[in-house]
Parts: structure tokens; sequence; C-alpha cells
DNA sequence: CAACATCGCTTGCAAAATGCAAGTTAAATT
DNA sequence: AATTTAACTTGCATTTTGCAAGCGATGTTG
């Protein structure tokens, strides 16, 4: 049942969350599916960040199997496929939102600066929205894109 | 004085610090410097994770030009650099704390269950202690290693 | 219902990052 | 003076990433 025992580098939370995470792109998904309302591979494809649809198929597949992601075929069209984030997925919100805080606070980002002390200050109000969010299936953005050449 | 402009790929504020901590050690080594009290290359070395010394170096490097940790030479032996995050650098503490919290939760690790609960309970009371440490230079180990070989 | 468009990929190949072992330099210790 | 130690660097093999093109199944259009 334990498939390949997969070495791992040690015992600590922190080091077996990176070998899952510690990449340039799944949390990016995972912020992509947590606050965007983005549910299908187009949708990350198109977020702006650019990357490239071998990678993005591989974390997809990464992220299910890890149990932090789900995919069902669409109800109406299906050759759509809905990616949602599991509860396992969604008890990443404190970690994303520590990083987004984190690099508006530290490094020159295109987040408003009185968005960015709201949210320091209403942490557990906004930590809670994003859950109420997850459990109702509302994809609706809660936060903008921020890309360079937004399209919107 | 912007040195290069270094290509980003949006401005997003969670794009933007996996730019600079995404990958598979750094968090590690500021880990290591945050709540194990390490501050040197030799310790980082032999953390029990298996960092080569070349990417050991390159990362040290590169959180050095990214403002997350200085480096003095020692003033008994000036072999000894002794590497120490600066307040950027501690400012990573949730995030860490959140992985950490993430990882013991939803994957198998060697925290001790107990411990989880507890740091969970008292999150603020835990993040102030590491900052009163790293305020006061104190560097006792905080959190112990869980490499598979500790040698303790 | 045939032609075309869209979605979610896969493939091939070049470039960059990572990992491993051995070597180097300057400063301490014996 | 010889040896050890700390902090790297170097060379090279392996792995991961990035880029462009292509492909099969499903859906839409005329």
């Amino acid at each position: 049942m334990p498939g390949k025992p997969k070495r791992r580098r040690s015992g600590c939370p922190v080091s077996i969350s990176l070998e899952i995470l510690g990449d340039r792109w799944s949390l990016l998904i995972i912020r992509d599916l947590m606050v965007r309302g983005f549910t299908t591979f187009k949708q990350f494809q198109e977020s702006g960040e650019g990357i490239a649809t071998n990678i993005l198929a591989d974390r997809l597949r990464k992220l299910e199997k890890a149990g932090i992601v789900t995919v069902e075929v669409g109800k109406t069209d299906a050759r759509r496929l809905n990616y949602r984030l599991t509860e396992k997925g969604i008890d990443l919100a404190p970690v994303l939102f520590e990083l987004l805080v984190w690099g508006a606070w530290h490094q020159e980002t295109a987040a408003p600066w009185a968005q960015i002390v709201s949210m320091r200050r209403n942490r557990e109000a906004f930590l809670a929205e994003v859950r109420r969010r997850w459990q109702e299936r509302d994809s609706t953005p809660l936060l903008p894109g921020f890309s360079r050449a937004a399209k919107r």
C-alpha cells in the first residue's frame, strides 16, 4: 500500500512540507485555487505567471497524489476538468497568508499597502473567509491577480 | 543602484516571496538559523538533511543578497563565519511556523503530537519567544533536529 | 455531419539547477 | 613545521525546468 518509501531528508515537519511544496510553482497553483477561484488547467496556464504546460501538468499530478487537490470531470463539458482543493489543501491558507504578508512587507510588490495593513489586522477573519468560500464552493475571486499583463 | 532588474513573473507578493524562498533548501537554512541556533557553515552542512556544500554556499550568498541573513567574521576564530538572520529574516517565523504545523498535521513526521498541539495553542507566545531569542542573540536550540541519524 | 475550435495534456530537445566527490586556501592548533 | 579545520570552489554527471510543437478526445458551428 505505501507505494514507494520515497527517501526523506529528515523527519522534520518543515522539511517534509518543503519536499511537497518547496518549488517555484506548487504554492502558486494552490494560491490560484484558493483566492482566485481558478478551477481549470487553462486558467492556471493563463494566470499571468507563465508556467509551462508540462510543468503545470506535472505539478497538478503531484498535488493530487499528495492529497492536496482533487479532480473531477466537468458536468456540462467533459473536456473540462475541475480542480479543487481538499481540506488538506485549504489548510495551507495560513502558509500562503504569511508568505503574502512577508513579501508585501519586505519586497516591492504590486499589492496596495492599505490592503496589506488591513489583512494583517484581520488575519483571522480573512482566513475564515477563505475557508467559508471553499466550503460553499464559492469561486468568485477574493484577491486579484497582479500579472504585468493583467487582462481583466 | 538597483543592480539588475531581474525579470519577475508577476507583482503578486506570494509569487515574489517564492522567487526568493521557493526551493528545497532556503527555508531549511532559515529554520536552522531561527530555532536550532546554528550560526556556521559547518553546522548547516551537518544538520542531517544532507545539503551539498556548493548548494549551501550558493543559498547563503543568495539569502545574504536578499537581505535575509548577515555574515560576520568570528571574533575569536577568523576562519569561522557567523551567519545570523536579519529582521527581514526573523519575520519569516510565521511562515515557518505554519509550514511546520501543516506538515505535522497532515504528513507523517517525527514531531511529537503533543508538542504540535501545544504549539498551535500558543502560537503567539511561540513566535514571541522566537523573536526574543533573536533579539538577545540567544542561540540555544528552541526545537530539536529530527534527522534520521541525529548525532546529539 | 463534416470542418473547425478548445481543453488538457504529451513529446522532444536545449538550458539551467542540483548533487557528488575531490580539491583549494587561509587560519588555527599541535 | 606539520597537521587540522572552516569555508568554500571546481569539474562533471544527473535531474529538473523551460520552450515549442503536436495530439487525441470532446464540443461547437455552418
